[in-house]
DNA sequence: GTCTTTTCTTGAACTATTCAAAAGAAGCTA
DNA sequence: TAGCTTCTTTTGAATAGTTCAAGAAAAGAC
């Protein structure tokens, strides 16, 4: 019963070309059971691997592309490993947590800005806020 | 020759429930004239104004809803005027310039992601991430 | 003009992140 | 598998941006 990664974290970080050490490993396996975590987050979980040492693991991951970094407004870096497709974030303005969602309307739309001023694009970041379901509950006892 | 803004600074200060001070006047200006900008770019241009007091300022001046706050991964804070619209952001990744947007198919279908996830839904907001003209140019002067 | 309340200022504190240098481990070569 | 080179980790310190706190000053009501 190893993590529900498609290959071993060992293999996925030999692949990106990253030496294979058991920091890396412990970090890569500690945010593939915990999609959405800051660097602090996965130090807490990890205690045996230095602060520095999760900082420096998920920055070669995400300069090998095997993780991506996301900065909701007033929170943390938070990385995930899903990396592949076109998804975007829904952020709780109560409790910070944070899901993932596909795109709503298609792609296209809501790629395409109105006016580009002469800008060269890269990608569009969608950030939804609101409240959890726990959140709203908590706020308004209906 | 007075700022391009619909009323005057006073005026905009004290409707929202605000004292009018020397202070808040002078960065309300500033912002007008400069459409975003970080706490730091007011106060270099504020001298005579504490950097505190800028932080005082527009913190008070967001919670009034006088402004808002924006804050594009990797760099500090923003605070813009244009508060009454849908707009959203295209921020260039190489030098930090930051232009407004107006949303591609009107309100509606940005709001709406594919899940809710159970959440309660307040806003989207959306960053286009590129290179603008001249960072373009630079890179890749075809 | 006086009084109360809000705001400004100075200074310090704090969080999240990055930098630097020495010690240690990975993995290639023979 | 011993040796070598290069990449990583670790410890410790530094930094940027933002917030907190308390006394001094100004705004606006009466």
């Amino acid at each position: 019963m190893t993590a529900a990664v498609p290959v071993s974290a060992a293999d996925a970080i030999r692949a990106a070309g990253l030496r294979v050490t058991e920091p890396r490993r412990a970090v890569f396996t500690a945010l593939a059971g915990h999609p959405h975590a800051s660097a602090e987050d996965l130090h807490a979980q990890l205690p045996e691997v230095s602060l520095q040492s999760v900082y420096n693991a998920l920055g070669d991951f995400a300069t090998a592309g095997l993780v991506r970094r996301i900065e909701p407004a007033g929170h943390p870096m938070m990385f995930e490993l899903r990396v592949a497709d076109n998804h975007h974030h829904l952020v709780c303005t109560g409790c910070g947590a944070i899901e993932d969602v596909d795109c709503a309307v298609g792609h296209a739309p809501c790629l395409i800005p109105s006016e580009t001023h002469g800008y060269r694009l890269a990608t569009a970041e969608i950030t939804y806020w609101g409240l959890c379901a726990d959140c709203a509950q908590a706020a308004d006892p209906a």
